[in-house]
DNA sequence: TTGCAATTACGAAAATGATCGTATATTGGG
DNA sequence: CCCAATATACGATCATTTTCGTAATTGCAA
């Protein structure tokens, strides 16, 4: 009962919090080391978008020291679920399963993966 | 040889094309109906977006007629295609098959919908 | 202890997207 | 042929996001 409500992070935060479910934990200059190697940015600009998430409630931080250490406030999944429930709806007319169809056709999964849908499969058959 | 750089379809344009791919062909009046069905906007607001969205290419336009005759100009398939993509590099570290799982572990499809999709499986597995 | 190098804080500009008001144009019905 | 109704054009405002410059702070090395 202590959920805030849900924050949409914009493109720029999902690349911070990218890094951050990967590293765990981060500091300003290791993630925008991360991030500054793919594209054109000023360290401090990566800074004041951390900054914002904070005030958000999209990332955690230990302000004790005096490199304050970044941690991520949302999961993944939560967030996974969510942008995804939201690209069904608005590019395919609420149908996951187009989405699964297009994502699966356009695609190379391996073997293995392809075991592991299949599972999956079974066990909504099964029910 | 003639293709125009991608643009990417901001989410209110999204709204619109999907009224056009489901139409076909529309006029403003015709889309903002649709649209101001499920959302507080103004004529003039969609007039603009429409516009806006012909200069960047992402809509036709039959204008020999007063009221103009809007058609989408890139496809639905593209369009969720390229949208798809960039949502499984930059939320599911590049894995289609994450996508798959998390996009059928959270939801309904239907008996139906699943065969088609193990359909699409074993023409995958016998590859 | 002090100064320097690194960090954070902060404000504000620039860029983009969404919104709407008002002016202008068009055309079909009277 | 004219005008009211309907459409488009266009500029301006507002909100959000991205960007960065500069000031203030901090801690450690000398």
């Amino acid at each position: 009962m202590s959920s805030t409500r849900y924050v949409k992070p914009t493109e720029s935060e999902l690349e911070i919090l990218q890094v951050l479910w990967t590293r765990e934990t981060a500091s300003v200059r290791e993630v925008h080391e991360v991030i500054s190697a793919s594209k054109d940015i000023g360290y401090t600009t990566t800074l004041k978008l951390m900054q914002i998430m904070h005030e958000k409630g999209l990332v955690k931080r230990d302000d004790s020291v005096k490199t304050h250490i970044y941690q991520a406030a949302v999961s993944r999944e939560k967030t996974q679920k969510h942008l995804l429930g939201k690209m069904i709806d608005g590019l395919f007319g609420g149908s996951s399963t187009q989405l699964v169809l297009q994502a699966l056709g356009a695609n190379k999964a391996s073997a293995e993966e392809l075991e592991e849908i299949q599972h999956l499969l079974n066990n909504l058959k099964n029910q």
